[in-house]
DNA sequence: TTGAAAGCGGTACCAC
DNA sequence: GTGGTACCGCTTTCAA
C-alpha cells in the first residue's frame, strides 16, 4: 500500500505553514497566489486527499448520515433509500445504511456505531419504531438518542419527541373508494400485513373509516401475512376458500399485491373480472407486471427531498416537527380493464 | 442537545489516567479491579460511547466498509448487500453504501469520499467496473485506489489487479442446457441485457458455447434491453413480431424473465406451454410469481460470506485473488408444467 | 497574509 | 499496575 500524503507534507514541499494549505482547500481566508497555485499543483501531483476522519473529529461534525431500516431488500426501502441518498449525496453528505431486521440488540449496536461515527442524523425507517406494542421505555431510548444526534422517524408515532416524516394517507384513501366505488366494487376485503403495525394499522383505519360513504361494504375479517409476495400468496390461498369471494382486495402493499396476483392466475382466474385488487407503495414492478397493479402511490422523490431538507436544517427544526408527505392513487390493470 | 462525555471526563471523575480507561475499554494490559469497577459504573452511569473518530483518527483503520453499487433499487444488488450487511455486522463492520448510477463523476466523488473517510476496503459491485469498453486508463485508476485501499471487485475483471470475486457461470450454464434439452427445447432465444457489459457478455458466450452439445440452437439474434422488468416487458413485445417464437427464452436476469412473463399473460399466452422461460439471479420474487421462474440461482449468502473473509483477510491476499462463487440451476414453472 | 501552536478524543509507548 | 504525554491529520485562534 502506497503511503497517504498528508497536509504537513504537502505544506512542507510548498514551504507554507499547514495553516496556508488548510486556508486554500476550504477556501477560508485569503492566501497569495502563487502560494495558493504552488500548493494546488502539489495536491494534483500528490494526488493529496484530506483526511474526513481528521476533519470529522476536530469539527466533531461529519457528514455521514446514518439510516437504518428493517430490510434493504425490501423494494419499498431500497427505492425510498435510493432516491434519499441521490439527493443526499449532491449535498455532500455520505449514507451509512445498516439493517435492524427489527432487532433489538441488532439495532442497539447499529445506534451505538451511528453514535460512535458522529453521524449528522439517524433516519429511521420502520421497524421497531413501527411497532405498537413498542415500550415507552423504547420511545424514551429514542428520544435519548435524539438528544445527542438528530433522528428523523419515517413512521408517525404519536407522543414521540423527534421530527417524523410519514406519508399521508387520508386523502388518498378516499380517492381510492371512490375509484372502486364508481367501478362498482361494493364488497371489499383487506390483505395483509400485521396488527401490530402503525403503517398498517393507520392504513386499514382509513380505509374503514371512509368506506361507508361511498356505499362500500369492507369485510370485517382481515387475513394477515407478512409484507413479501409470498405473504400475498399465502393469503391468497387463504382468501380463496372464502364460499364467495369479495369484488375487490385491497392489499397492504405491492407486494402483497402481486402475490395476489400471482395466485389468482394459478388459479385462472381473470383479473379484474373475478376480483380486483389494488396496493400501496408503487413500487417499478407494479407498473410492468401485467396487467399493472392499481395502487396508492409513494411520492418517493418528495418523501426523499422532504428528509434531506431535515437533515440539512435539523438543528433550527423543532423536535415535534410532523411532516405528512402526499400520496397518490394510480389506476391501472388490476381495477380497471384496458380500453 | 446533550454534551457528549469523553474519556477525559470518565478518567477524572474515577481518578484514574485517560491511558487506564482506555485499557479497561478495550481490554488491553492489566487493571486494579476496584479502578475498573468504579470506571465501568462510570461509563454505564454517565452513558459513555468512544468516539469512533477519534480511534480511527489515532489507529489509522475505521471499522466501515464502502460499497458501490449502480443502483440499491436493484433486488438483485439489494439482496447481496443486504447478505453482506447481515454478516459483516457481526464481525463489527458498519457498511457505508452509495450508489454510482455508473456515472463516472458520482463514483469519482464516491471514491473520494471512502478515501478520505479511511474505510477497510471498497466494494464494487457492477457499474463501470462492468463496462466492457471501460478504458486502461479507468483501470488503472483502480487500481491505483487498490494500492491505497483494498478494493474488492465483484466482477471478474481480466487484468485488473485486485480481488475478485463472482458469480461462476460454465457449470450452472450446461446444466441449464441440459434440462431444456430434456424438456425438448431445441430452438432457444437469448434476451436481455448490454452487449457491453462483461457480466452479460460471460453469460451469454456460456451458452452460446456449450448449446451445440445438447442439441440445441440458439438463436443468433439477440434482442437487448435493459435489466428491468420493463426492459423485458418491451424485448418481449419485440420478440413477438418474429414470425416464429423460439420455443424457450433465456433471460439476462429475473427481472427481465418477469418482464417477458408479463407480456406472454398479456398475450394470452400459456407458459411453458406456448414458450420457456428463463432468467438468472433467484430474486425473491422469481419463486413466487406464478408459475415460478426457472432460474440460475446466485448464492447470496455464500457469496457474501466471501465477501466479508476478503475484507477480513484482505492484507494477507493476493492482489490477484480470484473467487469464483458457485451458482446453481432452479428449475420451476416457467421451463417444467407443475406435475 | 501568514505561521505557530493549541486542541478534537482517543491510543500506546515509556518511565516509574 | 499506572500515569504522563506525544501523536493521529486537520482547523482555527492569535499574534506577528
Amino acid at each position: 500500500m502506497s503511503e497517504k500524503i498528508t497536509i504537513v507534507e504537502i505544506a512542507k514541499l510548498a514551504n507554507v505553514s499547514t495553516a496556508t494549505v488548510s486556508r486554500i482547500i476550504n477556501n477560508t481566508g485569503k492566501v497569495n497566489n502563487d502560494k495558493r497555485k504552488k500548493v494546488l499543483d502539489l495536491i494534483e501531483q500528490y494526488d493529496y486527499k484530506p483526511n474526513l476522519i481528521a476533519k470529522a473529529l476536530q469539527s466533531s461534525k461529519s457528514n455521514t448520515v446514518g439510516f437504518i431500516v428493517p430490510h434493504i431488500n425490501s423494494p419499498y426501502y431500497a427505492q425510498l433509500f435510493f432516491e434519499t441518498e441521490l439527493i443526499a449525496q449532491k449535498q455532500g453528505y455520505t449514507l451509512m445504511l445498516c439493517n435492524s431486521e427489527s432487532d433489538k440488540r441488532l439495532e442497539s449496536n447499529i445506534l451505538n456505531a451511528f453514535i460512535s461515527a458522529n453521524v449528522r442524523a439517524i433516519v429511521f425507517m420502520g421497524g421497531r419504531l413501527d411497532d405498537v406494542e413498542s415500550k415507552k421505555k423504547y420511545l424514551s431510548e429514542i428520544e435519548e438518542v435524539n438528544k445527542k444526534i438528530p433522528v428523523i422517524s419515517c413512521v408517525d408515532v404519536p407522543n414521540l419527541g423527534c421530527i417524523q416524516i410519514y406519508q399521508e394517507q387520508q386523502k388518498s384513501s378516499n380517492k381510492l373508494l371512490k375509484h372502486l366505488s364508481e367501478m362498482g366494487y361494493r364488497d371489499v376485503a383487506m390483505l395483509g400485513g400485521y396488527s401490530n403495525v402503525r403503517t398498517t394499522i393507520k392504513r386499514r383505519e382509513e380505509i374503514l373509516d371512509n368506506a361507508e360513504k361511498y356505499g362500500i361494504s369492507i369485510r370485517r375479517e382481515i387475513i394477515e401475512s407478512d409484507y413479501s409476495v409470498e405473504g400475498g400468496n399465502i393469503a391468497m390461498q387463504e382468501m380463496l376458500k372464502c364460499d364467495k369471494l369479495p369484488q375487490a382486495i385491497i392489499c397492504i402493499n405491492d407486494l402483497v399485491a402481486t402475490g395476489v396476483l400471482s395466485e389468482a392466475y394459478k388459479n385462472n382466474m381473470s383479473i379484474p373480472k373475478d376480483i380486483a385488487i389494488v396496493g400501496y407503495d408503487n413500487l417499478d414492478i407494479s407498473q410492468f407486471i401485467y396487467p399493472g397493479i392499481t395502487t396508492i402511490a409513494c411520492n418517493y422523490k418528495e418523501y426523499s427531498k422532504a428528509i434531506v431538507d431535515a437533515i440539512q436544517n435539523v438543528d433550527a427544526m423543532d423536535y415535534n416537527t410532523k411532516i405528512a408527505v402526499q400520496t397518490d392513487l394510480i389506476v391501472r390493470g388490476t381495477t380497471q380493464l384496458e380500453k
